[in-house]
DNA sequence: TGGGGTGGTCACAAAGCGGTCACAGAATCA
DNA sequence: TGATTCTGTGACCGCTTTGTGACCACCCCA
């Protein structure tokens, strides 16, 4: 079980690491919120213990970039006197919070009660870049634009895209997959291109690799 | 399952409040001691939350005044150092207290104890955004309109998408569900019809996803 | 230079799906 | 019993979905 403190105060940082490590958990962290959101994606942490007042990007910031994509669940570690912060912090969908100073027990109990009860839910959402694929919607959700709905075929396409990252499927492959009773080239080139016109304004395309198959990539700017 | 909070600090109120209707209660709060007395008379509250520290009319007096009638379950929220006050209140008659601060997550486990302990048997209502299903009387209710009713099959619908959050429930699950002896595309493309003109007014709506089934969705403004 | 193959674009039409409506039998309640 | 509500059915309509064929642009290689 994976756990990533994002905390600038060092002493307070050593202090969770110890107590935490003691506990069985692996412990990384981040001390300003850039980092944070650098080691998120590198590691893909199961929780995320976050301080709200951080260098570089705030604590709220870094909540909510989060929650774009992942339901990882959020512990918020604040201080007195900030309740604003904790009650936008749960609006943006932390999922609890300490606030200092608390006891080791006190935030174990927590994480343990938070994990209890996100662990019974929820399938993974599957996102590349800034586009997040939404599986209970059925929708492509994107951050500064309105989400994409899809015919059942186009969605087939996107989620065996998206599952294989940027990875380069070929295209029998892709046939056998969304047409189990037997497709063929045109159907597919069709597909495509009617699923490009769909996500045209997104930050994903849909690549081809002539003579192997297609690929959803990440749009460079 | 309604909650009456008496609190005069409006920002604990805030988060206390986000917090228990995201479980599901329903909340109605008050500021000082009279008008928590008001409140109880008027609401007929299943579980009160009681700040001791209150303008106008003290915590223990609130108390004392519901313990004359009422077993209505209190639970006070009390601050470090007034550990007098709270042994007196549950001499009183108050069921437990929570010392601030306090997560939600400890609270809600607390309220949750003293329910059962109290016999009500916890359940409590669905709720999606403002919108909120009360399965004791199989009514709809939202903040600032009418209750909306049901026919037998137009709530099973409801509450089956209500009990899904925003996923999208597969037409064949549906049908399912809800015609148990044997349904059809028909008879569920006629109900969803139905409810969606009960429920047209409302914060939420339903939402077909081609394909694959409908989901009932936050609308949004 | 030309021919075959690959992949992108477009228009079209058939099929199916979902939304709407009216109606009538069944169930419910006073 | 009579009135009202509830629920299944059939019909209609418009839109979406999806397969198909036509055409074009490009690349590779002889």
């Amino acid at each position: 079980m994976k756990v990533l403190i994002v905390e600038d105060d060092l002493v307070l940082m050593d202090v969770l690491s110890f107590t935490l490590r003691r506990e069985g958990y692996e412990v990384i962290h981040a001390q300003d919120g850039r980092a944070a959101l650098e080691q998120f994606d590198a590691e893909n942490p199961t929780i995320v213990l976050l301080d709200l007042n951080l260098p570089q990007l705030d604590g709220l910031s870094v909540c909510r970039h989060i929650r774009q994509t992942h339901d990882t669940p959020i512990i918020i570690l604040s201080v007195r006197d900030s309740d604003e912060e904790v009650i936008e912090g749960l609006r943006i969908g932390a999922d609890d919070y300490v606030t200092k100073p608390f006891s080791p027990a006190q935030l174990t109990a927590r994480m343990e009660t938070v994990l209890r009860r996100v662990g019974q839910s929820a399938p993974r959402k599957l996102s590349l870049g800034t586009v997040t694929l939404n599986p209970e919607r059925h929708l492509l959700e994107q951050v500064d634009a309105d989400p994409v709905q899809f015919s059942p075929l186009e969605y087939s396409l996107i989620e065996l895209l998206m599952i294989n990252g940027e990875r380069v499927l070929p295209t029998q492959t892709i046939i056998d997959r969304i047409w189990p009773g037997g497709g063929d080239k045109a159907m597919l080139k069709q597909l495509v291109y009617r699923l490009r016109q769909k996500i045209e304004a997104c930050d994903v395309y849909i690549d081809s690799v002539p003579g192997v198959g297609y690929a959803l990539v990440q749009r460079k700017r």
